[in-house]
DNA sequence: TTGAAAATATTGAATATTCAACAATTGAAG
DNA sequence: CTTCAATTGTTGAATATTCAATATTTTCAA
């Protein structure tokens, strides 16, 4: 009697579905506690997650203009800009006018900010090596496989 | 000569891959777009996400705690509390104190707040199925199930 | 029973983010 | 060429979030 119950998660979620059974909430809650746990570890420098981005990005040595890395870093502008403010003040980036386009603005990454960078991956990795370590290889493939996928889907 | 690429995403990553690689830019990503295109739709009625998150674990009928309720709508206490202000404003929910503890306050939604949760179920739920359109049925529930899985493996 | 510690929620100040307006430059149509 | 629209980045004001401190109530040990 009744259909089978073949996983805890089946179809899109009714109106009355518990707000855990919606991908929208799944997300921000995975979200929030990966973030969190890696601002704790970044904690160690000093330094919010998303100058860790902006760090890596930079870091292939090429210039990158405020709006490019906007995107790359998931900040809108005026926050990127501010929080750019700051890394300049602190040494670890600067900006140069894009000799092509006098409108852009390209950013390089500093040696200080090189350095940085390196020692906030080290911890960044190792984050991602605990989280396999207790979520497991596959699954941690797997769900990056169909994320990736999802944003694609998205576009 | 070389490993096999059996796919783009392997192993935890190195120093040097690309951001795109890690598991927390990819739940990044992921979460900012699907938040922005539930925004988008919630915007119909001029509600943040939040609030529907609010409306619709209240909507249990039961009181819920401050504190139960930050946890369960991923928002940390004092942000919360002045959300809830806006809402008991709008007269979409309600205080009580709790009787058998009086150093909490228990959340009701008001009718208002029903009719409205209502409204705001039916856009969340067809924004989730434009995703599995997309996505498709088969990704979205795997999706969720690993989710859920490394929400569960993080604790 | 009393007093100290813990739990719960709120407040106000400090900080950060967002929105709308702006300035500068480029592109493109007439 | 000139002018107008589009692109790019920044700024300031409005809004939202966070941190630390506070008030209240409960718990628990002495």
């Amino acid at each position: 009697m009744g259909q089978d119950k073949v996983s805890a998660v089946a179809r899109p979620p009714k109106d009355n579905s518990p707000i855990t059974e919606h991908l929208a909430y799944l997300l921000a809650q995975a979200n929030r506690e990966i973030n969190r746990q890696l601002e704790m570890r970044l904690s160690k420098e000093g330094v919010p997650v998303e100058q860790w981005r902006i760090l890596k990005v930079l870091s292939d040595g090429n210039g990158h203009s405020m709006g490019e890395l906007a995107d790359a870093v998931l900040l809108n502008h005026p926050t990127l800009t501010k929080m750019v403010d700051r890394m300049v003040s602190d040494a670890l980036v600067y900006r140069v006018q894009d000799p092509k386009d006098r409108r852009k603005v390209l950013m390089f990454v500093s040696d200080r900010g090189k350095a940085l960078s390196k020692r906030l991956n080290s911890l960044a990795v190792s984050q991602e090596e605990h989280i396999v370590e207790s979520y497991g290889d596959k699954s941690t493939n797997e769900l990056k496989r169909l994320l990736e996928s999802l944003i694609d889907s998205s576009n």
